[in-house]
DNA sequence: GTAGCCGACTTGACTAGACAACTTCTGGGT
DNA sequence: ACCCAGAAGTTGTCTAGTCAAGTCGGCTAC
């Protein structure tokens, strides 16, 4: 490696290997740790740090065993008129997408959930909890919690079908538009960080919150959904769809 | 360290130290890894990447010569109805906020500024960079683009004063309200990530991008920000502030 | 045919040690 | 009072090696 002055061997070889992998397509193997420590005569904890690097950066994504592979980022979508499909934000970037339901409960709502949703005392609501999977890997976790008394059958639609939207849009009257949004780029909390082993990992995640309602204004559905942030480019959209010139500095800082 | 069974050292450790430190008030000082290491009888590179993912978690910050520290994150709210102030914000969390205006220049108009600013052929913008220091700690950079000829004199006001949209609501008649916002998690550009110095570390930082109007729909201003994923908790929320149901699984996960 | 074992290859975890670069403080000199 | 040198302590970088654990494919035994 010809290392500039003052930058680190990991980091030189970092920058190295992103310039080769930019040319290959998504899934194809990275160089292994062993094989990168061969090829620049550096140790293997230092071809390592260089592929964590990437691993940080989103580019690369490694794992025990299998070996570390090119990735892209995915843009996940976010706004009032815009109805997610998990199937469809995966699929647009040529990946494999799977749904795995973790369950599906029929419970009291907690106080929270009834103010949101609009309960009386006694409400009660179905939770429904999933896995969100990208070509295999764990990439998200969601939380759907509706009112059951105002969706007769639910429980029963929800096993049979994937898309929750397409159910609530067909049985329910969902509108899109009429929506509350929260979204948070935050640490992963444990209980999440464990679903989708990100120890070591670069553990932010987007938390996604939504209140959707009826035609009618009234409360369908409150869901929640942890994105894996080095997974994703997750785009929050307040009004018409734009491209994004790109900022450049005023002053150009000198290659240390 | 009693290690339970699976569980890596350095994991175990991090959260071990977590809990001490979470006794802390932000700015204490944090074990160091000779300390850890000897404490424990580990090596110093077990401890270290037990620091290391305190730093993911954004727990401490770490610095070269200076040592770990323990550290909070700060939360950064964005919304149609709200205006961020990084004044505000870091003082929320009982830091010391500084801004280091880096350049004020006005110039020609590229292209898509043009297009997002709606000017003339020779339009001419105002662009302004600013460095967030939170605790003398490079925290976000900033660039705003102003249409010059809809804001006469604004480069001295700028100059003069640092709040920008004070700035604007006074002389220019900013109306917050009517701005498009685009939020991403993005890995920092180069030249980004050299300018909060960013290499080896969490090196994914928030890109914000919003266009806001003045009462008539008038664009009047262009700015990007770039927040460190590891110091800031970002919100952002379209509709009315609420306060957010805490999510819970349903099932539980057993600790490894 | 196929189930299962085994070996090759991958990343993960951990140790021991060395030196470099950076920060802060202290003490001595002017 | 001030500056500078140096020591002490910190994190950063890098090497050499070992063993563990996960994945995959091929071969063998049935």
């Amino acid at each position: 490696m010809s290392t500039q002055r003052g930058t680190p061997l990991w980091l030189a070889l970092s920058d190295r290997v992103a310039e080769e992998l930019s040319q290959l397509r998504a899934g194809a193997p990275a160089p292994s740790e062993h094989e990168l420590a061969a090829r620049f005569d550096v140790n293997r904890l230092t071809a390592r740090a260089a592929l964590q690097e990437l691993e940080r950066r989103g580019q690369v994504r490694r794992r025990q065993g299998r070996g570390t592979v090119v990735a892209r980022k995915l843009e996940y979508r976010v706004g009032p008129d815009w109805v997610p499909s998990w199937t469809r934000t995966v699929a647009a970037a040529g990946a494999e997408a799977r749904t795995v339901t973790e369950d599906v409960v029929t419970r009291r709502a907690r106080d929270d959930e009834r103010v949101e949703l609009g309960l009386g005392e006694h409400g009660r609501v179905v939770q429904l909890d999933r896995l969100r999977l990208c070509d295999g890997e764990k990439a998200g976790y969601q939380t759907s919690v509706l009112p059951a008394a105002r969706m007769p059958g639910v429980r029963d639609a929800l096993r049979a079908d994937g898309s929750l939207y397409e159910v609530l849009a067909e049985h329910y009257g969902f509108a899109p538009g009429r929506a509350w949004i929260r979204v948070e780029h935050v640490t992963a909390p444990d209980w999440v960080a464990r679903r989708l082993d990100l120890r070591g990992r670069p553990s932010i995640v987007l938390m996604r919150g939504r209140l959707d309602c009826q035609r009618s204004g009234v409360p369908l559905e409150l869901t929640f959904a942890w994105l894996r942030a080095d997974m994703f480019d997750v785009v929050v959209e307040l009004g018409e769809w734009k491209r994004l010139p790109t900022p450049v500095p005023v002053r150009r800082v000198e290659a240390s």
